[in-house]
DNA sequence: CGAGATGTTCGGCT
DNA sequence: AAGCCGAACATCTC
């Protein structure tokens, strides 16, 4: 599920434990999520320590805990975050577990795509650090899209949404939704978009990522009815504005879903 | 039972 | 040689 507002939206389950410490720490270390982290290091580091903040970019989350511990979280394709009542027994999925007395904070997540970081310090870790500016942001100019498709030139502008450097956030849902804003062609190879398109599909990436957030970030609803969100999951969609049969095909490996009659 | 799923990464090819 | 493509990852659901 998790992209950009969905990430928002699980960000937030976690406020529940908000100033309060964790008591207990479950895991399951062997899990993919956690390769390349010291499991230990997690373990030994959250307990005790109190939950203090969080932030989300893009994808990916950062939990701030006292005694300087620092939990980053990318939910992958399955992942979730949510909370649980004290006594709740822990299953299957459940590959990171922190008790506290109120309440329990759990991240499941069946694939393992996801991925846990762990790190301690003053100052937040290397593997937050790299972000590229978010969509929200002042950073996210036109002038960067333009270059990042010049730079891009034979791929199709499906698959350059998806590049994380360049549009933090946006998954394969949001992708089609701001292509069929903009009413482009996901096909399209990047240096075949003229300026004017670019800048259209600036704008609808920003609008389609604030929207996104508003709703879904906000509450865990869903998108407006008008968007062609609604219309991607089923077998015979039809376009929001005008009607026709949604085409759809693998563009980058990704099923793909757009309007024929109107994005050109 | 096979196909596909809202993501990332890696190895191989051009 | 940068950049693109397809496969792999692990599990569940249709």
């Amino acid at each position: 599920m998790p992209e950009l507002a969905e990430v928002e939206f699980f960000r937030k389950q976690w406020d529940a434990g908000l100033g309060q410490k964790v008591e207990r720490v479950e895991l399951h270390a062997a899990k993919r999520i956690f390769r390349g982290t010291d499991t230990k290091a997690l373990k030994s580091g959250l307990k005790g320590p109190r939950l203090l903040g969080s932030r989300a970019h893009g994808k990916r989350m950062l939990f701030r805990f006292s005694s300087a511990g620092w939990l980053g979280i990318h939910l992958g394709m399955s992942g979730r975050l949510r909370v649980e009542r004290p006594g709740y027994v822990p299953s299957r999925h459940d590959h990171l577990v922190l008790f506290q007395r109120k309440q329990i904070l759990v991240l499941s997540d069946p694939r393992l795509f996801g991925r846990v970081h762990f790190h301690r310090g003053k100052s937040t870790p290397w593997w937050w650090n790299d972000a590229a500016p978010a969509i929200a942001s002042k950073e996210f100019t036109a002038e960067r899209v333009a270059s990042f498709m010049r730079r891009r030139s034979r791929l199709a502008v499906k698959s350059a949404l998806l590049d994380q450097q360049m549009f933090p956030g946006v998954g394969n849902w949001m992708a089609d939704e701001i292509l069929w804003r903009a009413r482009i062609d996901p096909r399209r190879l990047c240096a075949s978009l003229k300026p004017k398109e670019i800048r259209t599909l600036w704008r609808s990436a920003q609008l389609v990522c604030e929207v996104a957030v508003g709703s879904i970030g906000a509450s865990g609803g869903d998108p407006p009815a008008k968007w062609l969100f609604h219309q991607r999951w089923k077998s015979k969609g039809n376009c929001p504005r005008d009607g026709e049969l949604l085409e759809k095909a693998a563009i980058g490996g990704r099923t793909t879903r757009w309007c024929a009659a109107c994005q050109h």
